[in-house]
DNA sequence: CTGTTAGCGCTTTCAT
DNA sequence: ATGAAAGCGCTAACAG
């Protein structure tokens, strides 16, 4: 029989025990050698080190962790990997937390508050000491704060949140992009938003109403139009209102989803962009500046947003950071591209 | 004083012993009670849960994972979670993980060997049962079986390696994109690759070659360009190389990145695809059927990829499957599209 | 059906 | 500078 490992038996790990057994100390001996807390003669550690390393001798974090009360994790929730946007917060996050050590948890949420909740629940169990989230329901942070853990919102904020937040300044951006299509002359601009409940919902509307507002442009309800989260939601809400407001001269889509539902229902009905209709975005994507021609679009500086939020909450766990919760915001630019044209007349 | 909490002070979450005192049982009562493992009367059962929801007890994972020697954690080592290929790919893992009641945790080692070697020893520290691994070197799937870890391969696979892997037919693919070109009559056929380290690279290499070979046009070595990882080294490479040879009539890329490097690059020379140069991907991405004219590829099963990575893992796992290492074969699929045309004459 | 006991692997006083 | 002992929170034998 060969001593081969075979796929199917399990395998005992060393413990600090067999070190210190093999370097001839005792486990608080090599303990402290290991870690470099406390004294440990040089000659010693050297035994120890080399014992470990020959036996292969990875510290097991549980057990670390229980002892310690704490441990370097650091649990993020999302609501959708595919969804690039997401997927470059994530990614800014892991830059900056994996640089201090830390180790990222990913729970998906697939934008649904049940499976926050067991997210959150999961993590708590974890006993991860700081969460960062893009929160969906106001209770998986008041959970999570609840049990002292420390909660960093990105993205959008829930209003009774009392924790750390890094936002982009949505208001602002929509009203950048709402006030370059009122300067081209476009008066009739439909909007498409996917929820109202968040921030940033909230925030994009209200920077489309102002831009409205700021030229003395009347308030149309009828234009801005809910749009539901699954796919071809998008495509098919902008369809139905230009069979009904086929006046509307230009479209404002709230993010980067609905925006390329917008962009595939102009290509299937023929639509040209921008002379039938102006086109422009929320959340930049690359496919926008690639397509001809290129959409119009208000750019987040999205990893940017994840990295502020992991030096935030790596602040908050360090201590460095103290006192009142803090909401860090940033600034959206708007790229104006070939998507929208002036308004002839 | 107000008894809000504050932002700073830590906390003590209540243990089982907490539990078992509240609801007047024995912190092992408790346990089977909150488990559902062993016998517990049903009134205690209820007492029992009742108390730990009214203290929102959370189980600690790390001290039952250090007495049950095992956990639901899966660590999943990709190089970069902005290529959506990644994305994609830990999308159908943590979908079918977390069906499962598994916890995804995501290594990113950034294409370096370094950091894939000091993540998979993060992992080993976690003490996860099982891995699935985009791999960069053999050592790291190597350290990780030592220990007995399970291994999943996922997208390409280390010659040594001993282990489940999930791959897509890259030959085939290759051939069919590579085929499609020379049956429009192109005979001077670029070919973009970043890597021949791995079984990807190579397959679709021999994948190209192949096709060359069944249509009896000869191998050109000179068409075949090595593109390095940084961003903009594809747009670089298929420059020069045109400078060089001008006759070329066809590009094949062989990711998505380079594919998209090579048609900024198209763009910018103001060189008409599919008039002046046909073009072709591996790996299938959204923005290539977005723009104009939509880019013909390689398309690849990646969620599907993933999520029978986890499936995979998961039987092993649950020694459901057990004896000699499985690899599972996808087959992509030639999406023909606007960027390739007949040669004419 | 329930409680007592022991111990997972580690770190950390506290003596020495 | 080192070792002995205790204990983090939990569960699994084992008695009862």
């Amino acid at each position: 029989m060969s001593e081969e490992p075979t796929l199917d038996e399990p395998k005992r790990r060393p413990t600090i025990g067999d070190v210190a057994k093999a370097a001839g100390v005792s486990p608080s001996t090599a303990s402290r050698a290991l870690t470099g807390q406390g004294y440990a003669a040089a000659a010693v550690k050297a035994k120890v080190l080399a014992a470990a390393d020959q036996l292969g001798y990875v510290p097991d974090e549980f057990a670390r962790s229980l002892k310690r009360r704490t441990n370097r994790l650091v649990g993020v929730v999302i609501s959708d990997l595919r969804n690039q946007f997401y997927a470059d917060l994530a990614a800014g996050i892991e830059q900056v937390l994996g640089a201090a050590g830390y180790q990222m948890v990913l729970v998906n949420d697939d934008g649904d508050t049940d499976r926050e909740l067991a997210g959150v629940r999961t993590l708590l169990a974890m006993r991860v000491p700081g969460t960062i989230v893009t929160p969906l329901s106001s209770e998986a942070g008041a959970l999570l704060t609840s049990q002292g853990v420390r909660v960093v919102e990105v993205d959008r904020q829930m209003a009774e949140s009392q924790c750390d937040a890094v936002l982009v300044d949505s208001e602002h951006g929509a009203r950048a992009a709402t006030g370059h299509l009122l300067e081209l002359g476009h008066r009739r601009i439909a909007f498409l938003i996917d929820e109202l409940e968040w921030t940033t919902g909230v925030g994009r509307l209200t920077g489309y109403r102002e831009a409205l507002r700021e030229r003395g442009v009347d308030y149309d309800p009828e234009l801005v139009v809910r749009v539901g989260f699954g796919e071809g939601s998008a495509a098919t809400a902008i369809a139905s209102l230009l069979e009904v407001r086929p006046d509307v001269t230009a479209v404002f889509a709230a993010n980067n989803l609905m925006a390329e539902g917008v962009w595939q229902e102009m290509q299937r009905r023929k639509l040209r962009v921008p002379k039938d209709v102006s086109l422009v975005a929320f959340d930049d994507l690359p496919w926008m500046s690639m397509v001809q021609p290129a959409v119009s679009a208000v750019s987040q500086p999205v990893v940017a947003m994840g990295a502020k939020a992991a030096e935030l909450l790596l602040a908050r766990l360090s201590g460095t950071l103290t006192g009142d919760p803090r909401t860090v915001w940033l600034e959206p630019t708007f790229e104006r591209r070939g998507s929208t044209r002036r308004l002839p007349g």
